[in-house]
DNA sequence: ACAGAACGCTACGAGACCGTATCGGCGATA
DNA sequence: TATCGCCGATACGGTCTCGTAGCGTTCTGT
């Protein structure tokens, strides 16, 4: 990692996204303004135009800074791994700026399909990693080889996204066990308190 | 049920309803205006005003007339009740006019009180269908008493929604079938296929 | 048929945003 | 220190949306 001195374009330009990001996350991406950005960043209207041609192409940089890459652990116990990728995932993305803004991307991804790419590539990459875990417990032998990863994937990310998303309730550590064992349970895996 | 003729202000007022759910189905709550509305409908823009004193309380009496109640059976099997309760309220529900909105309507919610009530208590609602008929297999003994309720529905409606909302594929009776198996096998429940 | 209520149409002022132009000033570099 | 590139500030025209006013027309009930 080579550490360069900013300069003051590239200043601006950090200001800009970061203001970005919180504007989003604050009002969502609709009510978003450039003008508003120019405040909070204290950079110039005419100098965001310079960085990003249009408001769209700005939210998707901004929200691209803030994608999270979770923890992964490899344990060798499928309970554990699962419960360390959920609880990572849901706490430090969902908890910060990134989750406050998803509804509202989720939303405008409907109508945008450059906004609809960078919202999916984050739904899969979140999936991947639960995905990694549960591949390595097949291969193990901890899970049948038929099992089906996609399906198990929804079934143990579903609750959490549901709870947070829908019932803005807080994803608890003891839900995310709760959600895992539960479904494990199907597999007859057991919920080994260690 | 008594058959009305509805008078001419009536007949407005459900044409600007009608428009104003389609809009919001189409475009979004952040999008839609009042100039829209009026040429959809018909209806003018003044006479609008005149029902409406503004344009959250007009969207949310939109939404509100979009419920839907689904059809609750009672067939004795916890499994076949779930199933019916959660394929009927995914499909009617999520498939129409109101799964388009849900997203952008949930994004509103968390700016608009108004909103935010009524998305609660819509997704309150759906979740005492599924309680009750989870309520009546503990009466049964088909469910252990202490089982906690409310997680057992998150974990039902939570990978149904999150696929629906999230990954925006469609809810298929599989689907729904093998997310209500796995989460009953936890509580030794055969998934019998009758 | 008639009076009152409700609607449609047009127009309007106010405010928010967008994206651009102009110009003056600061800052990095030789 | 001179120069060139980038930034900041201001202002502008254009568009969209809101909510309201005025006025003629249509419907409704008696």
């Amino acid at each position: 990692m080579v550490e360069t001195t900013p300069t003051r374009s590239e200043r601006a330009r950090q200001a800009v996204l970061d203001a970005t990001a919180d504007l989003v996350a604050e009002v969502g991406v609709e009510r978003t303004t450039i003008d508003e950005i120019a405040n909070r960043s204290g950079v110039a209207k005419t100098t965001i135009y310079r960085h990003f041609a249009t408001k769209e192409v700005l939210v998707v940089e901004a929200v691209h800074a803030c994608t999270y890459i979770p923890v992964v652990t490899d344990t060798g116990s499928l309970r554990n791994d699962l419960i360390s990728c959920f609880s990572g995932t849901t706490k430090a993305s969902y908890d910060g700026r990134l989750g406050n803004m998803m509804l509202s991307l989720m939303d405008a991804a409907q109508r945008d399909p450059e906004l609809g790419r960078l919202v999916r590539a984050q739904t899969d990459q979140r999936r991947r990693f639960a995905t990694n875990v549960i591949e390595r417990a097949v291969v193990r032998g901890d899970l049948p080889a038929d099992v089906d990863v996609d399906l198990l994937v929804t079934l143990l990310a579903g609750p959490l996204v549901y709870t947070k998303l829908v019932r803005r309730q807080r994803v608890t550590d003891e839900l995310v066990a709760a959600v895992v064992d539960t479904v494990l349970a199907r597999y007859a895996v057991p919920a080994t308190t260690d």
